[in-house]
DNA sequence: ACGACGGTTCGAGAGCTGTCGAACATCGGA
DNA sequence: TCCGATGTTCGACAGCTCTCGAACCGTCGT
């Protein structure tokens, strides 16, 4: 079986549940790369964190319907539901993708 | 002294910080009534909750930088930093006010 | 001056969250 | 077949979050 997990619909989503998936600073690492990179396995992000938390944070963006996970053998790509998240959330993704770091401008 | 409360400037504030103080319902209804409202006494909002729950709430905002108070006399008027938060973080608020409610076609 | 009204602040409690180490499961290569 | 690599799951724990009641502070009428 290459097929397992399963996903929420993103009908089901609510907006909360995405904000609270997206307001960690490593989940929205993850979600930065997937969006220029469509694909990369679950132990590739260095995420600073052991591997049982990087777990829970690639577990909490899925129920969020944030992300999808292909298994290939031993490896679980991630991936990012885009097209589905934009036709839910229009806009959210893009302004997310969009945000500056904070202290830019010093100023 | 009418002023008081001090506020962070946009560009100070990560866009996890916004981001959690969105993922909240009563605070999400905030934000959708000023939206729309421009300003409103911190008393009318029909939380649900207790006063003491509720002023959390708004200084949760004020501290994300969402919210600005205007105080006259004894009401406290909660305004969006609408304009601010558009320059700091493009489409972001957009995104969230256009977001529509979960399972609204059950099919 | 007094009391009602509008909000904030202060503790405190229940529950959730992020984090870890250890144990487990699977796949792939030697 | 056995072992290393890749991830998940299971407690456990510290810290944060939401919630409340009670106490407090200003303002406005009376």
């Amino acid at each position: 079986m290459t097929e397992g997990t399963e996903y929420p619909r993103l009908e089901d989503v609510e907006l909360t549940t995405v904000m609270h998936a997206l307001s960690d600073p490593a989940r929205l690492h993850v979600v930065r790369v997937l969006a220029e990179e469509e694909e990369r396995p679950c132990g590739n992000f260095a995420l600073g964190v052991t591997k049982a938390t990087a777990s829970h944070h690639y577990k909490v963006l899925r129920e969020a319907g944030i992300t999808r996970k292909r298994v290939e053998g031993a490896r679980h790509y991630l991936q990012l539901r885009r097209e589905e998240l934009d036709a839910r959330f229009p806009g959210l993704l893009d302004a997310v993708l969009a945000a500056e770091p904070a202290g830019v401008v010093p100023r």
